[in-house]
DNA sequence: CGCGCTTTTGACGTGGGTCAATCAAAGTGG
DNA sequence: CCACTTTGATTGACCCACGTCAAAAGCGCG
């Protein structure tokens, strides 16, 4: 369906699958030839509710949208970015009720694919397969990093870090180059994802332009020094598990 | 392998399981009759090391395993508890190089399994292979909430939710009832785990008693209001998807 | 019965929170 | 084209939960 303008569209995750292992005509055509039920949102739509029962795997085709939870204080803290390429989440075909939303941050373009038909690609294509669970194990670990982004470093480091992870996840999508990308994130956005308030953010990055390791302005954010920003924040690319490929590995089956 | 003294090793993680769905005998059968490569660790022992490329899946069959990585300054933080009949990590087969460590807290019966012949269990029996989807998919809602844990709550919430958590998850495999368990960690490493400063939890522990909420002397939890201690935890057990069955929920493929 | 862990207690310092303005950019409508 | 509103960025003054340092007290165990 859809599938003329849709193609490019799946760009993103097939270019992030790639850094998994090289994907060929017939595994990219069958991720393109996928039924996306497209949707878009505005800025702060709820895509997925808490408590709701997941209707189909959504792939994010452009745009920003976050995870997150609200708390009982009505403040919310945010526990995941999913960016253009990302699949929120493959296992959801297994779980009765969602225990975090999904909410646009920008405007955006999702497309809603079903369980099954996800299913039935990897199925056919172990590669595919093989990849997209790989995928989903980098989030995993981007969780577990976040534990210790949030517990354990201080404010300066923990923009520095989080920084050195949009750009590295937006540069294996093919969002960024030469140290700069587009980056659509309100400072009490980045707050509620760094568990610090809004004017500590902004006195923490005001810090950080000064020292001349980036500049975040118009939404645009410039690494001016990426080997000084990743030692300051501590940041060990490890965890995103990019240039992971090897291809000898057994493919888990899917569910 | 192994067979007569291990198949009892193997009920956390069926008891855990079947939760999800009830497992039949065969699929129990299957689960027993995996060739495990049996390992015993010492208190402190590391299982797998940072770095290293993981020669199999690890079953925790008896005693406690953390998740960690160690930090710059020398300190190291918890990401995760493996407790009896845990898999750590089913996908693991597909990563080529762990990007944390895990150890014994405990002393620890592990089993090591190769992941092909976990893979061939989870190809021969859908409903297998749904069920450990399932509950790798619930060890990444668990790591999600750590982060609204450590990055929200006060030091006094923090150690509530913990236990709440840590209560449900051994009661789950069977080794918690009436509103008491063993836990034999020491408040160092819930200090580890929680952000704080050893310190710190002591002192929160002693108000914790001091409060009526719960007693955790020689090693042994025991929460005398499990109704005040989830709501000043804020604790919602959705995050751990316990009765998560739905069997009608298409299976996605193994790697 | 003395050595090594943990746990407990005390005194004191600080990173980051809160509250409250102010400023700046971008609409919006007349 | 300019008042008026809205939303986000910036700044300042003050405060507290939790960290650090340091010492004491239990408590197992050889």
């Amino acid at each position: 369906m859809h599938q003329g303008r849709v193609k490019t569209l799946f760009q993103p995750l097939i270019r992030k699958l790639d850094a998994f292992a090289p994907l060929n005509d017939a595994e990219r055509g069958a991720l393109c030839g996928l039924d996306v039920d497209l949707r878009k949102c505005e800025p702060q739509e709820d895509l997925i509710l808490q408590g709701q029962r997941p209707e189909g795997v959504v792939l994010v085709l452009s745009g920003f949208a976050i995870r997150y939870k609200l708390l009982p204080d009505g403040r919310r803290q945010i526990v995941g970015f999913c960016l253009p390429g990302d699949l929120c989440d493959i296992r959801v075909g297994l779980v009765r009720r969602m225990d975090h939303n999904i909410a646009a941050l920008t405007s955006l373009l999702a497309g809603v694919i079903s369980a099954e038909q996800l299913y039935a690609v990897m199925d056919a294509h172990p590669r595919v397969a093989r990849a997209l669970w790989w995928s989903s194990f980098v989030e995993e670990s981007i969780a577990r990093e976040w534990i210790i982004n949030v517990g354990y470093r201080s404010a300066f480091e923990r923009l520095a870090h989080l920084f050195c992870e949009l750009y590295y996840r937006l540069e294996s999508v093919g969002l960024a180059r030469d140290m700069a990308c587009e980056l659509p994130i309100r400072q009490s956005e980045i707050a509620d994802t760094l568990a610090l308030s809004a004017v500590h953010v902004n006195r923490t990055l005001m810090e950080l332009r000064r020292s001349g390791l980036l500049s975040l302005n118009n939404r645009r954010l410039v690494i001016h020094d990426m080997p000084r920003l990743q030692t300051t924040a501590g940041f060990d690319p490890t965890y995103l598990h990019l240039n992971a490929a090897d291809p000898s590995l057994a493919s888990p089956p899917t569910p």
